[in-house]
DNA sequence: AGCCAGGAAGTCC
DNA sequence: GGACTTCATGGC
């Protein structure tokens, strides 16, 4: 059990957030959290957090999955005080953070995203943890959860059984990611793009069958935390079209763009 | 019935 | 290189 001070965190807004897909939510205020092959519950009271893991836990992995070394305060100061819609959304969500995830959790939930809604995204990516992933027994000794399935996990299954899922006509591009991911192909993947400069990874993943520059962008911002992609779906075209006619101001902001997309995309859910 | 959802591939020219 | 169409599927 550990408790500790945070600023600028809501589970409730990062659990609504749209950018992790295996949270959910326990009785009165607490959150499940799967990541890394752990599970993790917490709650939080104003700035408070208790969460259920000891010291080191919280530092092998909470720690950096909460992007806690990151000073959100100061981005947020950054804002153009001009710029009322970025102030209002920023502070509409003010607990909203990049979460440092698995690359691959990221990489086969956003593949699923496209043309997508987030509740079905959800039940989609619990359906593939339940179906593929490995079963443990959580820190109370009764509750269970599944891991995210590895590519080994899925290569084996078909388009159709992802299909089952819910995955619609990405169960083909699911199908193909895993195939092409098993055994060493992941861990070569993250160090082509490790080496990679931000362009140049995207590029890499647009080079993947089903993953094109939307999708690329939020791997690159949530599953590398390449804080200066913008991913441009359907709610941030809305946003741009509706005020900064002129185009966004992707200069003034280089360095914490995708923190900023972050706050426009939640404020627009 | 048609439109929308954290879009991308295929198919024209 | 663009512009247009197709792709599953459920909710509104």
């Amino acid at each position: 059990m550990m408790e500790l001070q945070i600023a600028n965190m809501d589970l409730a807004q990062l659990a609504g957030s749209g950018q992790s897909f295996t949270w959910n939510a326990l009785e009165k205020g607490r959150w499940g959290v799967a990541a890394f092959g752990r599970y993790l519950t917490l709650t939080q009271q104003g700035d408070r957090f208790t969460l259920d893991c000891d010291e080191a836990e919280f530092e092998a992995i909470w720690r950096t999955y909460f992007d806690l070394d990151t000073d959100y305060a100061a981005i947020r100061a950054c804002i153009d005080p001009e710029d009322a819609y970025l102030c209002g959304a920023a502070d509409f969500g003010h607990g909203v953070r990049v979460l440092r995830q698995d690359l691959w959790e990221v990489m086969v939930s956003f593949l699923i995203s496209q043309n997508n809604n987030i509740s079905r995204i959800r039940a989609s990516v619990a359906g593939l943890c339940t179906h593929y992933g490995e079963q443990r027994v959580g820190r109370d000794g009764v509750h269970s959860y599944h891991t995210f399935p590895t590519p080994d996990a899925l290569a084996d299954a078909t388009a159709a059984d992802f299909a089952a899922l819910g995955l619609g006509y990405r169960a083909k591009y699911l199908e193909a990611l895993a195939r092409e991911l098993r055994g060493q192909g992941l861990p070569a993947l993250r160090r082509a793009l490790d080496a990679a400069g931000d362009e140049e990874a995207v590029a890499l993943l647009r080079g993947l069958y089903g993953i094109g520059p939307k999708v690329a962008d939020c791997i690159a911002l949530f599953g590398l935390h390449r804080i200066d992609r913008f991913p441009v779906d359907t709610h941030i075209r809305k946003v741009l079209a509706a005020h900064y006619p002129q185009g966004f101001p992707l200069e003034r902001y280089r360095g914490c763009l995708g923190i900023l997309q972050q706050y426009m995309f939640y404020a627009d859910l």
